[in-house]
RNA sequence: AGGCGCGUAGCUCAGUGGUAGAGCACCACCUUGACACGGUGGGGGUCAGCGGUUCAAGCCCGCUCGCGCCUACCA
C-alpha cells in the first residue's frame, strides 16, 4: 500500500531506514493490522501507544528498529459492510456477481485504508510506511497460497464433510472460535421446550419427545431412548410415523445421546442439524436429512414448510402439530444460543464439506516453544490459558463461503472427482489430466493469512534479507481477546514454516471500556472516538460517534449512562492532544484487563503536557547562553541542589528504562511524571530562581548547564510517550543544550537521538540526604506557618538549629532559597551542642535533626500551636509505642534481618528525641498562653 | 461444570513479606514574575470477611461472600 509522499516528509524527523543486514541489532514489531472495515477505536489507540513507546525506545537506543504497518482485509467483516452499503442502493452482491462485487470491495478498501493510516499518523505512530502491507497484496496472496499448498502436501490440510456452525445471515461456515455463546440469565428462560408425540406405526400408542427447535423435526430420522429406561423398554425397535413426511423411522437405544433425567427421556434425532445427533446418527447408521437452505429457509425436505424461514417454520410446525392433536405441552426453558461473532445471528449446525488444518502436531510444537521459554507472555498468567487451549485444540476450519478473501487453491475434476491443489492455476486435473476442472469457490478464513503475518510481511516464501534480519520479530503486542484467534496461530505457523517462533515476547493488553466498565460498542452507544479526545469535539459529535444511527436523544441518554462524569458536559471535549491521550493510555499496567476510560485522569495528563511546555518556556528564557558541551558530557557541579537533581535524573532514567524493558509502561510514565513535576519543577526550578536573580556568575553558569541537561534528558525520557510535545520542545533548545546525532542526511530529531542511560549520570546518596534535610526544613517552616495561620506575607524570622556543622553550611548556602520558598524575611542558623533551650513563643518543628523555630511575634493563637503540638505528640507516641513493642519481642530482634531491626532502633531513638522536644515546646506554649506563670 | 482473574481512600487504580500509595475529587490558604491546565498545607483506609503460616501478611496458604472474563455442555 503506497503512502502520500507528504506523510514521509512529515515523518522524516524520526525516520531512519532500517538496515536489512544488521541482524544482531534488529528490533521488530509487526503491527496487528486493523480491519479495513472501520476507523480507529480506543483499542487501536492503546495498541499504537504501547507499541510506539516500545519502538521509539528501541530506536533511540540505537537498535535497527522496524515497526511494520499493515491492514487486514477482514473477510466476513468487510463483506458484510460492503453488502450493507449495496443494500442501501437496493442491490445484493448477487446482482453484481463475484467479480464486480470484489472490485467494489477493493474500491471501498482503498478509501478506508488511507483513512486508517492517516489516523495512525495523528496518534504519532512512527511506523515504517514504506513497508506497509495489506493482507491481500499480491505477495501476501502468494504466501497464503504457498502455505495452503504445502500444508496440503504435508497432509496437514484436508477437506472433510462434517457438522459445522453455519451462519444463515453471512451464509458461511464459521470456525469454533467465531461462535459466541450467549448464556441465559440466571432463572430467566429464553426459549420454550415444546413436547409432541410421534405415533407408533403399529398403533399401540405414541412416544413423546421435547425440543426447543420444533422445525428440525422435518429432519428427524429416529427417536432415541436410554436402553435402561424402564419407561421405554417395550418400544425399542418399534417404528413411528412422521406426521408431515412420507416416512417412518425407528425408536433406537442410545445410552450416549439419551438422558433419562432430561425431558421425557426420549429424544428426537436430527443427524443433519445437531452435533450430538450427528454422532448418534453415525453410531446407529441413521439417514441424515438436511432441511435447511444456506439462508436459513427450509428446503424441499421441509415439506409443507418449505420456503419458510426457520423461525417462521418453527411456529408453523408447532401449529401443525397442535392441529394434528400431537402437541403434548410446552414449558419455558433456558438454553445457551450459539451466535455469529459478526452478525449475531443464531447459528445452525449443518453438515457441509469444508477445508481443515490439522492442529495437534502444530500445537504441540507451540506449547513446547512456550514451555522452553523461547516465547514468553506478559502478563504471565496468559501462559496457562494458552496451554489449556492448545492442548484441547480442535482442527481449524479454514474455508468460508464468501467472495472477499483469498480463494482456496483447490480444483475439483468433473470427470474423475479428484482434487488438484496447486501453487499455479492448473489447466487440467492432476489425476486424470482432464480439462473439466472447476475451482473451489470458497475463500479462506481471514485469520489464515493473519497467521502468516510475522514472516509473510517480510517476503516469505522468498528468502529475503529482511526476512533473514527481522524474523523472529522481537515483540508481539496485541489484545488478549485475540490470543487464540491470532497469537496462537502465528506461533504454530511460524514454528511450522520458519522453524522458529515468530516473536520472542508477547505483550497482551486489556480492553478500553466506558466509565462503568462496559465494553465499548456502537449498539450500547458508548463508543468514544480517540480522535475526538485528541482534537476535541462538540457534545453532539461525540454522541453521534458513540452509537450508530440512533436518534440523538436516545443516543445521548445511553452515552450519559455510560459516562456519568460527562453529565455536566455542555461544550463537549476539549482538545486533549495526542500526547496526553497517549500518556494516559500508557499509564495503565499490562495486567489490567479492563481500562475504564477516566476523563479526569486524562485531563490530569493534559495538565502535565502543559506543565512540560511551560517549564520548557521558563528554562528557555534562561539558558540561551548555556556553554558549549561535547556530546555525551554531563555537568559535574558541586552544589547540593545540582548534585541532587542530577541524582534524581539518574533515578528517573533507570526507572523509565526498566519500565519500558519490563513492559511496565505505567511505571515508566509514573517515574518521568514524578521526576519532572515534583522534583525538577517543584524543587530544582525553584532553587534556580534565587541563583539566577542574584547568584555569582559561576553559580549561574553551573545551574544553567545543569538545568539544560535535566530538561534535555527529561524530553528524551518523555519522547516515547509524548513524541510531538517532546520533539517540539527539544527543537527549541539552543544548539548547545541538544545532543546531536546526524542520521543519514535526514533532518535531525529528538526521535533519533540516544535514549538516556546510565551514561547520563549516577545516584548521589550524599546529595540526596543533604537535599532531604533542606526540603524537610522548608516544608516544616511552611507547615508551621500554615497550621498556625501565619499569613504568607508575614515577615517571619525562623531560626534553624542543628548540631551538625555540615548541615548548617548547607542551610547557610541556601539561605536565599529558603527565604524565597518560605517567604521568610530572615533566616538565622544556630549550631547547638545539645541541651539548648527553646526560646519562648515560637512555632516549633523538627525535621532531619534540624530544629525549626519561628518567633510568633504575638500574632498567633497559642492555643492552636498547643493543639498542634499535642496532636504531634500523640502521633509520635503511638508510633514509638508500637515500635518499642516490636523491639521488645526477642523473636523479632533475633530473627528479622539486622538492617530492619537497626532501622527500627534508629527510628525509635528519633521518635524519643522528637517527643522530648515537643514536650518542651508544649510547656513553653503553655507559658505563652498564661504569661503570668 | 471447569479454568483464569478481581475486591485497597469518595471515584479510577498502583502496590516487589518489613512505617499503606498515586491521579482526580474534597477542605483551608495563596491572583508570587514558566504554568490557576498553577502553588502551599491538610483531611480522609477494619486493604471484602474468617481462619492459617510467619518475629512480621494488603502481599503466601485454606475457606466464605460478592463481581468479571474464558472454555465446555445442556432434547
Amino acid at each position: 500500500m503506497s503512502n502520500p509522499p507528504a506523510a514521509r516528509a512529515r515523518d522524516a524527523g524520526w525516520y531512519v531506514a532500517v538496515d536489512t543486514r544488521d541482524n544482531a541489532n534488529a528490533f521488530t514489531i509487526a503491527i496487528p493490522p486493523p480491519n479495513v472495515t472501520g476507523s480507529l477505536h480506543m483499542g487501536h489507540a492503546l495498541m499504537l501507544t504501547i507499541q510506539d513507546a516500545i519502538v521509539r525506545h528501541a530506536r533511540m537506543r540505537g537498535m535497527n528498529t522496524l515497526w511494520l504497518p499493515g491492514i487486514d482485509h477482514a473477510g466476513i467483516a468487510t463483506q458484510v459492510v460492503v453488502e450493507r452499503e449495496l443494500r442501501r442502493e437496493g442491490l445484493t452482491r448477487h446482482d453484481l456477481g463475484r467479480e464486480r462485487f470484489t472490485e467494489r470491495v477493493w474500491d471501498w478498501k482503498a478509501r478506508s485504508g488511507d483513512r486508517i493510516y492517516e489516523q495512525m499518523r495523528v496518534m504519532g505512530a512512527s511506523l515504517d510506511w514504506d513497508r506497509a502491507k495489506f493482507t491481500m497484496d499480491p505477495d501476501m496472496s502468494r504466501a497464503v497460497r504457498e502455505a495452503f499448498v504445502s500444508l496440503y502436501e504435508q497432509g496437514l490440510m484436508y477437506r472433510a464433510d462434517r457438522m459445522v456452525n453455519w451462519c444463515p445471515s453471512c451464509r458461511t461456515v464459521l470456525s469454533d472460535l467465531e461462535v459466541e455463546r450467549e448464556e441465559p440469565e440466571e432463572g430467566k428462560p429464553n426459549a420454550e421446550l415444546f413436547a409432541f408425540a410421534y405415533p407408533l406405526v403399529d398403533g399401540t400408542g405414541e412416544i413423546v419427545v421435547a425440543t426447543t427447535r420444533p422445525e428440525t423435526m422435518m429432519g428427524d430420522t429416529a427417536v432415541a431412548v436410554h436402553p435402561d429406561d424402564p419407561r421405554y423398554q417395550g418400544m425399542i425397535g418399534k417404528h413411528v410415523r412422521h406426521p408431515f413426511a412420507e416416512r417412518t423411522f425407528a425408536i433406537i437405544a442410545d445410552p450416549i445421546l439419551a438422558d433419562m433425567t432430561k425431558g421425557t427421556g426420549a429424544v428426537k434425532v436430527t443427524p443433519a442439524h445437531d452435533f450430538n445427533d450427528a454422532e448418534c446418527g453415525k453410531r446407529n447408521g441413521l439417514a441424515s436429512i438436511s432441511i435447511l437452505n444456506p439462508d436459513g429457509t427450509l428446503n424441499d425436505h421441509g415439506g409443507p414448510f418449505a420456503g419458510m424461514d426457520r423461525f417462521v417454520a418453527r411456529e408453523a410446525v408447532k401449529k401443525a402439530i397442535t392441529d394434528a392433536g400431537l402437541a403434548r405441552g410446552a414449558t419455558p426453558h433456558a438454553i445457551p444460543y450459539a451466535r455469529c461473532q459478526r452478525s449475531k445471528d443464531i447459528l445452525e449446525p449443518i453438515a457441509s464439506p469444508q477445508w481443515y488444518v490439522t492442529m495437534k502436531p502444530l500445537a504441540e510444537k507451540a506449547v513446547r516453544a512456550v514451555e522452553e521459554g523461547r516465547c514468553t507472555f506478559t502478563p504471565e498468567e496468559w501462559t496457562k490459558t494458552f496451554n489449556y487451549w492448545m492442548t484441547n485444540i480442535q482442527d481449524w476450519c479454514v474455508s468460508r463461503q464468501l467472495w472477499w478473501g483469498h480463494q482456496v487453491p483447490a480444483w475439483y475434476c468433473a470427470d474423475c472427482g479428484a482434487t488438484t491443489v496447486s501453487r499455479e492455476d492448473p489447466t487440467a486435473c492432476s489425476a486424470c489430466n482432464g480439462g473439466r476442472i472447476e475451482r473451489d469457490p470458497d475463500v479462506l478464513d481471514t485469520w489464515f493469512s493473519s497467521a502468516l503475518w510475522p514472516f509473510a510481511t517480510l517476503g516469505w516464501p522468498e528468502k529475503t534479507a529482511a526476512l533473514e534480519t527481522f524474523y523472529p520479530n522481537s515483540v508481539m503486542e496485541t489484545g488478549f481477546d485475540i490470543l487464540f484467534f491470532w497469537v496462537a496461530r502465528m506461533l504454530m505457523m511460524g514454528l511450522h514454516f520458519m522453524g522458529d517462533v515468530p516473536f520472542r515476547r508477547v505483550l497482551l493488553h486489556g480492553m478500553v471500556c466506558d466509565e462503568k466498565g462496559n465494553k465499548m460498542s456502537k449498539v450500547k452507544g458508548n463508543v468514544i472516538d480517540p480522535l475526538d479526545l485528541v482534537h476535541g469535539a462538540t457534545l453532539r459529535e461525540i454522541v453521534e460517534h458513540a452509537s450508530q444511527g440512533a436518534p440523538y436523544e436516545e443516543a445521548l441518554k445511553r452515552f450519559s449512562e455510560a459516562y456519568p462524569s460527562t453529565s455536566a458536559l455542555k461544550e463537549g471535549f476539549p482538545a486533549f492532544g495526542a500526547d496526553a491521550v497517549r500518556f494516559y493510555l500508557a499509564s495503565h499496567p499490562p495486567q489490567s484487563r479492563k481500562i475504564n476510560l477516566n476523563l479526569a485522569r486524562l485531563q490530569g495528563y493534559r495538565d502535565f503536557c502543559n506543565k512540560v511546555w511551560n517549564a520548557t518556556r521558563f528554562v528557555l528564557t534562561h539558558i540561551a547562553d548555556v556553554g558549549e558541551r561535547p556530546t555525551g558530557a554531563f555537568p559535574r557541579p558541586d552544589s547540593v541542589a545540582e548534585r541532587w537533581v542530577l541524582s534524581r535524573v539518574a533515578h528517573a532514567v533507570s526507572e523509565v528504562n526498566r519500565g519500558l524493558d519490563e513492559f511496565r509502561l505505567d511505571e515508566a510514565t509514573a517515574a518521568v511524571y514524578q521526576f519532572f513535576w515534583y522534583e525538577l519543577c517543584d524543587w530544582y526550578l525553584e532553587l534556580c530562581k534565587p541563583v539566577f536573580d542574584g547568584g555569582s556568575a559561576a553559580a549561574k553558569a553551573s545551574y544553567k548547564l545543569t538545568l539544560a541537561h535535566c530538561l534535555e534528558t527529561s524530553l528524551r525520557l518523555l519522547h516515547p510517550f509524548m513524541p510531538s510535545l517532546s520533539e517540539e520542545c527539544w527543537q527549541n533548545l539552543p544548539e548547545a543544550a541538544r545532543r546531536r546525532q546526524t542520521c543519514g542526511g535526514l533532518a535531525e530529531g529528538l526521535a533519533v537521538n540516544p535514549f538516556p542511560s546510565a551514561l547520563d549520570g549516577a545516584r548521589d546518596p550524599e546529595a540526596e540526604a543533604a537535599m532531604a534535610t533542606l526540603k524537610g526544613v522548608i516544608e516544616s517552616v511552611r507547615r508551621v506557618c500554615a497550621e498556625l495561620g501565619i499569613k504568607p506575607g508575614a515577615a517571619i524570622t525562623p531560626t534553624l538549629r542543628t548540631s551538625d556543622e555540615a548541615t548548617l553550611r548547607v542551610l547557610a548556602e541556601y539561605d536565599g532559597a529558603i527565604r524565597r520558598l518560605t517567604r521568610a524575611k530572615e533566616i538565622r542558623g544556630e549550631l547547638t551542642h545539645g541541651g539548648s533551650e527553646r526560646p519562648r513563643g515560637v512555632g516549633y518543628a523538627v525535621s532531619h535533626g534540624v530544629e525549626v523555630m519561628i518567633p510568633l511575634a504575638g500574632h498567633i493563637d497559642p492555643g492552636a500551636e498547643g493543639k498542634r503540638l499535642e496532636k504531634d505528640i500523640a502521633k509520635v507516641r503511638k508510633e514509638a509505642e508500637s515500635l518499642a513493642k516490636r523491639l521488645n519481642n526477642p523473636d523479632y530482634t533475633g530473627r528479622a534481618p539486622a538492617e530492619v531491626v537497626a532501622r527500627d532502633r534508629d527510628r525509635l531513638q528519633e521518635l524519643h528525641d522528637k517527643d522530648q522536644r515537643l514536650q518542651a515546646a508544649l510547656s513553653t506554649v503553655a507559658e505563652l498562653s498564661s504569661p503570668q506563670a
